[in-house]
DNA sequence: TGTACATCAGTGAACGCGCGTTCACTGATGTAC
DNA sequence: TGTACATCAGTGAACGCGCGTTCACTGATGTAC
């Protein structure tokens, strides 16, 4: 603030280090913020420590910045999944260890679990792009849940007969559970786990032991 | 456009009428873009044929216009649920009438629902009232839910044993649904009426009739 | 019935701001000779 | 080893725009006499 200080430059062949140094100030700044709209061009640039022009040599426009926030989210998102399944091989646990994690990094991270699935974005723009990024990466993180509800079922543990139906609607309410509950803090929400594994367990139709 | 025409002036003693027309102006503009951000004071005087300065007399500011959208649109969707369930007197029904009323509010209305659990809303910008509007209207339209669900209970159609957790991850799923459902046109969505009744019975606890 | 006047719904000009994007440029760094 | 030079990451000024908000105002309408 009131310093003027221009930015280090970087020697000559790294020119991705500032393309992620950009994205780094973006994410920073979503997960200050919260507000997908703050993340303009020049707020980046300025948290970026650098002048609004010399993103262009990086990202086509503002948009493409955003582009490139939501794909750091997506695998942060699948990341934080398979850690949490990581060395567990009992189905149910399997299951529920995915989902949890699921559940606490949008708890967690609650700005950037939001710019994956806010939708805040111009219908009219660009819908190529983001089709394809949605398509190829959200339904190879979706398939390892049906991968879950099938193994289960496979196992005897579980009576699904649809995985992918069950899947989906299983998707559908821990997304709904995890908007909600940042969306309206206030309300009284029960006991979260309870609500957690009920969800789980009757979406993907756990057998009760 | 282009013509330059003079809004015909509101007699005297009603001034209201010009405060709903603002608010019938930036609903229509959110049913069009979709975009809670396109609803500019600027823009929505245009709208409503009216110079800027015209909406000062019936809004504070900007975010006024947006509370007064958001609260119509409560009404609407609680107009919605309840005129589906008027009539229907069998408990299980009457449960599956309301909460199908809601999904079909979200899905042929999905600006509007969306504004109403959007949340793009600065945090810091008055709390205070965004909090007593949801308590108050939010919580009387959730206990229809969790009556909706004791009642099947006190019926034997239902074994919830905690309607109120039941209304919750059922009221949170259906929001899920409704929002991915709406976020991910392209996603290879099963049968719509299977996902929904499956979430309803399941999360619901509806016997198996 | 006729006229003067107070009311007040709505206007139009202006302000300062942050935005996305463009353009010509600068100057440190690595390389060729 | 020393020097001239091409490269290119990043700068700084400028553009036109739409925004929220303020201010002094206008002029049709209803009312008091």
């Amino acid at each position: 603030m009131g310093v003027k200080s221009v930015r280090e430059r970087n020697p000559r062949g790294q020119g991705t280090r500032l393309s992620e140094e950009i994205v780094d100030a973006a994410s920073a700044l979503l997960e200050e913020t919260g507000r997908e709209e703050s993340l303009s061009l020049r707020a980046v640039a300025r948290r970026a420590n650098i002048t609004a022009p010399s993103i262009y040599a990086h990202f086509a426009d503002r948009e493409a910045i955003l582009d490139a926030v939501i794909g750091r989210a997506f695998g942060e998102i699948i990341a934080a999944v398979e850690s949490e399944r990581e060395g567990v091989t009992d189905p149910v646990a399997s299951l529920h260890a995915g989902c949890l994690g699921y559940l606490r990094f949008a708890r967690e991270r609650p700005h950037r679990y939001r710019v994956l699935f806010g939708r805040d974005r111009d219908p009219q723009a660009r819908p190529p792009a983001r089709g394809e990024l949605d398509e190829l990466v959200g339904s190879a993180a979706f398939n390892v849940l049906v991968d879950a509800i099938a193994t289960c079922a496979a196992a005897g543990r579980s009576d699904s007969t649809d995985p992918f139906a069950d899947a989906t609607v299983l998707w559908a309410a821990m997304h709904g559970l995890a908007s909600l509950q940042q969306g309206l803090p206030l309300f009284p929400w029960p006991d979260r786990e309870q609500l957690e594994l009920a969800i789980i367990n009757r979406l993907a139709r756990v057998r009760e032991s």
